[in-house]
RNA sequence: UGGGGUAUAGCUUAAUGGUAAAGCUUUAGUUUUUGGUACUAAAUAAUACAAGUUCGAAUCUUGUUACUCCAGCCA
């Protein structure tokens, strides 16, 4: 299984740890507790200084970052945040077999669209790669440490086969065997590394080793390979290099040589923190006070899983592979690039992992609190249209009895119910319409509130209508309604009292598009991609529990015209989404992005998430009814 | 079966030796031109188990159980 670095940090200024008056508004995790006792003990310094934290995301470029690199994100750079501090964007690039530049700029610019600014970061964009850093940059101080190990006696060469060096490793219960090679001269072993740098040694020929005790129960601590020989070029050191520091041994040299306070990692690497101190150590053997390197606090956190879901980098790969999603950034995909296009917001996806807070419990968190996540930011900032995705036809048989038969009248909409300073829209009404199919029934139980035969409603910020008549086609399928309109309802207001002071009046609300200005887009409704809570875990192969309806793609729908986000609407701030990205409510269906897939002649809207659906749950709950 | 880690309500998280709390979920209601939002209320429900220390234990100790991570020249 792939790594899945240390997280996020902190957050949005609203959720914030106190307010002016003292009163800490939410309980502080555990990490915050641990760096508030440094504080006091001033262990990095004093409070106020920006070295008392000093945090970094540390991905290796050989993948894409889903919404678990996500919390880790946030914990790091809020973190920094939130004490003053700063945190680096790392690359952890000691495996050229397997990395690539093309992922560090998708990794970049991944981070920076949760919005995050790491240490150095250039705010404009304009040069992606300022301020980042690459393990590779330390290559050189690693292997000059490495070579003090060597002489100290602490590490030795040894140019056994993988396999023998595996056989003598041990079990978890029975202890290991010396090499043979692991009394051999320091001399002897730093000539031997010397040739594995310069590249006369065979990959796989030799690898420098720690020497530790093969016979800890602490796997980790079984004279570990520090470097192994690849005869490969490097994304980044081209070829200069021929040996590769191993993860433990890098890692740790990383973030002491970046001055990081928390090395903020997952739960799996627990059992690795001896060996990083031990590194540590091991180099600081024999020096002075002022020579001793730095020394960070590793601090282990659960990792985030997500209901319905998987995070495995194997699994993913699987999907895209064998073409069950369309890449890496498809929409119904837990990555950050699908989340992107899914519709997703940064802020949504940092107030979902602020709401977790970090803690060492392995928690499945309910997918429903990302849905939620961002049906609480969307609600507030996007801007409402009316779209009907699957039309039933309307005819208004009365249109022509109040006026030309053949005009269009325009109707008053606002934007944003959330946001007065949204403003409002013009929207045509005219007298053959489009509703949604599901808005009618012909035989409707009780407390179906939407159109029946017989029955009113009213069209949003439109008309009040009742039908009258049911047209179906030779299948009996329900083609057309024929309605008449109230006049005196326009823009959807309840019409004046009668004699006796009474108002009539309408349950249901229903969303409409006017037949000869509406547009016609395709809409992508997606699902979850599995039917499982935890995919893969009943039978071992989660592709049993893939969700065949996970996707469906709808080519007829109707939208308003000028549904465009406009000026007033974004300087309000609905509708102003700092990535670019235009996002709507299409009323009482959900929030919707336009897809990249659009051309000038098909507009694509991903669905991001539904609205809650109170009557879908009871409908469903009485049976199909 | 060696070592590390974790365990509080359906879910997620608080409580740091002194009344077990909150959010989500659920249910009912109010408002509503979105069966959305907002607001109100209710509900039920938890310290994995067992001992011990203590006036008092979710918290400290010991044991047990369950889950999880570790035997890459991956990260």
């Amino acid at each position: 299984m792939t790594e899945l670095p240390s997280d996020n940090a902190i957050d949005t200024p609203t959720d914030g740890a106190e307010g002016a008056g003292g009163a800490p508004e939410r309980s502080r995790h555990f990490i915050e507790q641990l760096i508030d006792e440094h504080i006091a003990q001033g262990r990095w310094g004093t409070a106020g200084d920006p070295t008392v934290v000093k945090t970094r995301f540390p991905p290796e470029p050989n993948g894409f970052l889903h919404v678990g690199h996500a919390k880790s994100i946030w914990l790091n750079f809020s973190l920094a945040e939130q004490y003053g501090g700063s945190c680096n964007l790392r690359f952890d690039d000691t495996n050229p077999l397997k990395e690539d530049d093309l992922f560090v700029r998708s990794i970049v610019n991944d981070v920076r669209w949760l919005g995050f600014r790491w240490d150095g970061c250039d705010e404009t964009g304009a040069d992606p790669l300022a301020g980042v850093k690459f393990a590779s940059d330390y290559f050189r101080r690693m292997h000059d440490w490495a070579i003090e190990l060597i002489e100290k006696g602490l590490a030795y060469v040894d140019e056994q086969s993988s396999e023998d060096v595996r056989k003598q490793r041990g079990t978890l219960t029975e202890p290991g065997q010396a090499s043979p090679f692991r009394d051999r001269k320091p001399e002897e072993s730093r000539e031997r590394f010397e040739a594995m740098v310069r590249g006369d040694v065979p990959d796989g020929g030799a690898v420098l080793r720690a020497k530790i005790d093969m016979a800890s129960p602490n796997m980790n601590l079984r004279d570990p390979v520090m470097y192994r020989v690849l005869n490969a070029p490097h994304h980044r050191t081209g070829s200069d290099w021929h040996v590769y520091p191993m993860y433990d041994w890098a890692h740790g040299l990383e973030d002491s040589i970046e001055g990081v306070t928390n090395s903020i990692c997952t739960l799996e690497f627990e059992a690795h923190r001896p060996l990083y101190d031990w590194f540590i150590d091991a180099i600081n053997r024999g020096r002075s006070d002022p020579e001793k390197i730095h020394h960070p606090q590793q601090t282990e956190f659960a990792r985030l899983s997500l209901s319905y879901t998987h995070m495995s980098k194997r699994y993913m790969r699987q999907l895209v592979e064998e073409g069950r999603v369309s890449g890496w950034d498809d929409p119904r995909m837990v990555t950050v690039a699908g989340m992107r296009r899914r519709g997703v917001t940064p802020e949504a996806l940092r107030a979902m992992c602020a709401e977790g807070g970090a803690t060492k419990f392995n928690a499945l968190v309910d997918f429903g609190r990302l849905e939620n996540a961002v049906r609480d930011d969307l609600n507030k900032r996007a801007p409402r249209r009316m779209c009907v995705i699957r039309p039933l036809k309307v005819t208004i048989t009365n249109w022509g009895e109040y006026g030309d038969a053949g005009r269009v009248e325009m109707m008053t909409a606002v934007n944003n119910p959330e946001d007065e300073g949204a403003g409002t829209r013009e929207v045509p009404f005219g007298g053959t319409l489009y509703i949604e199919r599901d808005d009618f029934m012909e035989d409707a139980p009780k407390k179906f509130f939407r159109l029946k035969p017989g029955g009113e409603v009213r069209l949003r910020y439109g008309y009040w209508i009742t039908c009258h008549e049911v047209v179906k086609d030779g299948a009996g399928e329900v083609v057309e309604l024929k309605c008449t309109y109230d006049p005196q309802t326009k823009g959807g207001d309840a019409p004046p009292a009668d004699a006796e002071g009474n108002v009539r009046k309408v349950k249901g609300t229903l969303h409409w598009v006017e037949a000869s200005t509406a547009a016609p887009v395709e809409v992508r409704l997606f699902d979850r991609l599995y039917t499982a809570e935890r995919p893969g875990k009943a039978t071992g192969d989660h592709l049993d529990d893939l969700n065949p309806d996970s996707l469906e793609i709808v080519e007829g729908a109707l939208l308003e015209p000028n549904w465009r986000t406009t000026e007033v609407e974004r300087s309000s701030g609905t509708g102003a989404f700092a990535d670019g990205i235009e996002r709507f409510q299409f009323e009482r269906q959900g929030y919707f992005c336009v897809d990249p897939d659009s051309k000038d002649g098909l507009l694509v809207f991903n669905r991001t998430v539904t609205l809650k659906d109170s009557w879908a749950k009871a409908a469903k709950g009485e049976g199909g009814r």
